[in-house]
DNA sequence: GTAGGGTTAG
């Protein structure tokens, strides 16, 4: 900028617009120090005007710090702005109240901002105090003060997570966070405690408690607080949330109220309204606002649809969002980003995941958010490896992850057990400080226990400060599934103990947890207890784990009976857990009921055909087993080959029975009958009565040696060090001569073996199994 | 002054 005059550098005071840089507004700052008085009150509030407009916090602040007392008015408007738009909540409001305590009354240019950081930090005490102070000033007819009231009461309705997330790590802002001591420590010393509320004595129609807001500071002292976030997708049946839940009606009506008496309204105003009522569940009430939306002469923007269609998401609705998308598309709105992360994510939850896909190809731009909704959506319809495909594509595209990315890529490190992966983007998650979230630390829980590491979902879970039903959940689960049903069952008493109301998922989970332990009596208690106490209905979850544990523990007929009289029709699944039972205690007639029930309601249920013919073949009627074979290759079903992999040197190696393609074969096959050697020096005898097929005794033996999950523990122990856990998992259940040669081989090689089946997992260690041989 | 994505379940 060239040396300027005096009147030109008033005229660009005055037409701040004009200044677009930081660079302008630095010179311009520049001028006036040296050609004007540096003290001048009106330049400064210019000034600072034109920094608080570019987002020039620190500039902002400074500037501001240099004004004389007391600032003009102008001037406080301009730094509470500055601090709200900069997520800088706590000093918004402070300022807000020394601005009073200054004797400046605030005005429709302040309020919106005021309200914001009241609705962000969630503090409806002095929300309310707030908006008292704009009835009493006569602000209640401006438009956006309006809207702003009409939007914290809409989020002050869904209170509960928010409050809960609020000290627990959730960033929907990306990463602008508040740390409040820093705030604190820059109060000045004149609004220490007490003197903040006589100095606000004087101010007429303003009556918040200052206490309160100190005491606020100092609540939050050295916490890090963070945004809000949405709580929309919660299902109404939850229970948990039921039990925290505060929704507070007097909030829905306080929307109303703002609304009603609005003399004007435009298109945010209704938006508003939609969205709170979207948010809250109220779904019929939020369309009927969209269809009113044309008498009032207005139509939907992109806001409006996005906010719409989580609404069908929820209802999977695929033809109603489908109509959406399509007047998005009439409105030269198809290609926007909100939209697109509304449409990718209905189009998921409507297990429509191309739609997603075809979506996501065509946003011309994508964000972090759109992203996680395919990545989400993939995970969601169980497309385990699609979802990791695009998350590293993600960070390709150099978008960086945020916190939800990692609740959504986690459980599909879970589902495919892949610990070494789980792991890297645990470092990631720690590195990133993202480990005090909860979604994440529930998934992290989940993940460890699911890839092996109970040990280690453990230690997060008992990390954690505070532990919601999802949590409680996740390690009560993992513990089942590891056989540790008695630390399942005394973590499901201490939820309880803590004033947590287990859900269904929660009964699904102690169920498992008495089902691997063959706790028959426990798991009744918990089964009527759940129906009775809790008003839950069964579900076909908790009637298939019945179910198994019936079976399992020898009650078949009481099985049979139990599944007999569901209330929701039994499915082929629950009936084959039974049947499994029936091969384990070798009833064959009831068998071959069970299987008519299941060919009935399920005729592909290969499963099915396996087991009983597999059961025929242990009682050694050949034929009708040879029959039902028959009868699958001619309905063109096929075994699912038995198969085990490992992951060592973050590779997985994966075997089938007899496998011999894999390039160490030879050394595998070396190892395998020098272990098979001091096995049987130390008692292993083969036991070929699971070998379901009429050749020779030592043929049968062969076939047992050359097991899946058998060339996967030797190939981790040539390939590992000394030492080291060996951790496999198999498709199919763990035959119980490779049960026992596990054992051996654990005691033999000193090593812990853990094995996940398509069922639990089994730790072998000095020779003994961490189920107690009850599978 | 308004908007989109997340964790547990045979």
């Amino acid at each position: 900028m060239e040396m300027t005059s005096t009147k030109t550098l008033v005229n660009l005071l005055k037409n701040s617009k004009a200044i677009r840089t930081e660079s302008q507004a630095k010179q311009l700052h520049a001028q006036i120090f040296k050609t004007q008085d540096p003290n001048s009150s009106s330049h400064i509030s210019k000034l600072l005007s034109i920094y608080t407009n570019l987002h020039l916090l620190r500039d902002s602040h400074n500037l501001f710090n240099t004004l004389k007392s007391p600032a003009p008015p102008f001037a406080w408007k301009s730094i509470i702005r500055c601090f709200t738009d900069n997520g800088l909540f706590v000093q918004s409001l402070t300022s807000f109240v020394q601005m009073m305590a200054s004797g400046v009354y605030p005005d429709h240019n302040v309020f919106p901002s005021v309200l914001k950081s009241c609705t962000l930090l969630m503090d409806l005490r002095f929300g309310e105090s707030v908006h008292g102070c704009i009835v009493r000033l006569g602000v209640d007819l401006d438009l956006y003060t309006n809207n702003a009231l009409m939007n914290m009461y809409a989020k002050f309705q869904s209170l509960d997570r928010n409050m809960y997330d609020r000290f627990h790590g959730c960033d929907v802002s990306g990463g602008s966070k508040i740390y409040v001591h820093e705030v604190l420590d820059k109060i000045p010393k004149q609004y220490g405690n007490g003197e903040l509320s006589s100095s606000l004595a004087g101010c007429n129609g303003f009556n918040v408690n200052a206490n309160d807001l100190i005491q606020k500071f100092k609540n939050l002292k050295g916490k890090s607080v963070q945004l809000p976030h949405s709580n929309r997708g919660r299902q109404a049946d939850d229970h948990s949330y039921r039990r925290t839940s505060n929704v507070r009606p007097l909030e829905s009506d306080s929307v109303w109220k703002v609304f009603e008496m609005m003399p004007i309204r435009d298109l945010v105003s209704w938006n508003t309204v939609i969205v709170g009522l979207a948010r809250n569940g109220l779904y019929e009430e939020a369309l009927k606002m969209v269809r009113e939306l044309g008498n009032a002469n207005l139509k939907p923007d992109s806001f409006t649809l996005s906010s719409v269609l989580p609404i069908f998401a929820d209802y999977v609705n695929v033809i109603k969002g489908k109509e959406i998308h399509g007047y998005a598309i009439r409105h030269g709105l198809g290609t926007d980003v909100y939209i697109g992360s509304s449409l990718i994510d209905m189009y998921a939850k409507c297990t429509r995941v191309e739609d997603s896909h075809r979506v996501f190809c065509l946003l011309p731009i994508r964000d972090a958010i759109s992203w996680n909704s395919i990545i989400a959506g993939c995970v969601q319809n169980g497309l385990f490896d699609e979802g990791l495909k695009f998350f590293r594509q993600m960070l390709i595209a150099k978008i960086k992850p945020r916190h939800v990315s990692f609740s959504s890529i986690l459980p599909a490190c879970a589902h495919l057990t892949t610990l070494h992966l789980g792991k890297q983007l645990h470092g990631y998650i720690i590195r990133n400080g993202f480990d005090d979230n909860v979604f994440i630390a529930s998934s992290l829980v989940d993940m460890y226990a699911k890839c092996g590491s109970i040990r280690l979902a453990r230690h997060i879970f008992d990390k954690m400060e505070l532990h919601d039903i999802v949590s409680w959940t996740a390690i009560i689960m993992g513990s089942a599934l590891h056989g540790h049903a008695h630390d399942a069952i005394s973590l499901f008493e201490q939820m309880e103990k803590e004033g947590l109301k287990p859900n269904s998922v929660a009964f699904v989970a102690v169920l498992t947890a008495c089902s691997h332990a063959g706790l028959v009596d426990k798991a009744w208690s918990y089964f009527n207890n759940m129906t009775q106490d809790h008003g839950i209905a069964p579900s076909l979850e908790h009637y298939a784990a019945m179910a198994d544990l019936l079976g399992r523990a020898g009650k078949l007929e009481e099985a049979y009976e139990f599944i007999s009289s569901m209330d929701v029709g039994p499915t082929g699944s629950v009936w084959s857990t039974l049947l499994f039972a029936c091969k384990v205690h070798k009833n064959v007639q009831l068998a071959e009921k069970v299987a008519d029930k299941i060919f009935m309601i399920d005729p592909d249920n290969m499963g099915a055909y396996v087991i009983l013919s597999n059961i025929y073949s242990a009682d050694r009627r050949w034929k009708d087993a040879a029959r039902l074979r028959i009868s699958m290759r001619n309905k063109g079903m096929k075994k699912t080959p038995a198969c085990s992999w490992i992951e060592v040197k973050s590779k997985v190696h994966a075997f089938v029975a007899g496998d011999e393609s894999h390039p160490y074969y030879h050394k595998i096959n070396g190892a395998l009958k020098d272990l098979l050697e001091r096995m049987e020096q130390e008692g292993y005898v083969p036991d070929t009565k699971e070998v379901f097929h009429d050749v020779e005794e030592e043929q049968k033996k062969h076939l047992l040696y050359y097991h899946s999950e058998r060339l996967a523990i030797v190939f981790g122990i040539i390939s590992t060090p000394v030492g080291t856990t060996i951790r496999v998992i198999k498709n199919l259940r763990v035959c119980e001569d490779c049960h026992t040669a596990i054992k051996f081989i654990s005691k033999i090689v000193d090593r812990e073996i853990v094995v996940r089946d398509n069922n639990r997992f089994h730790h072998f260690k000095d020779g003994k199994c961490s189920c107690g041989d009850y599978w």
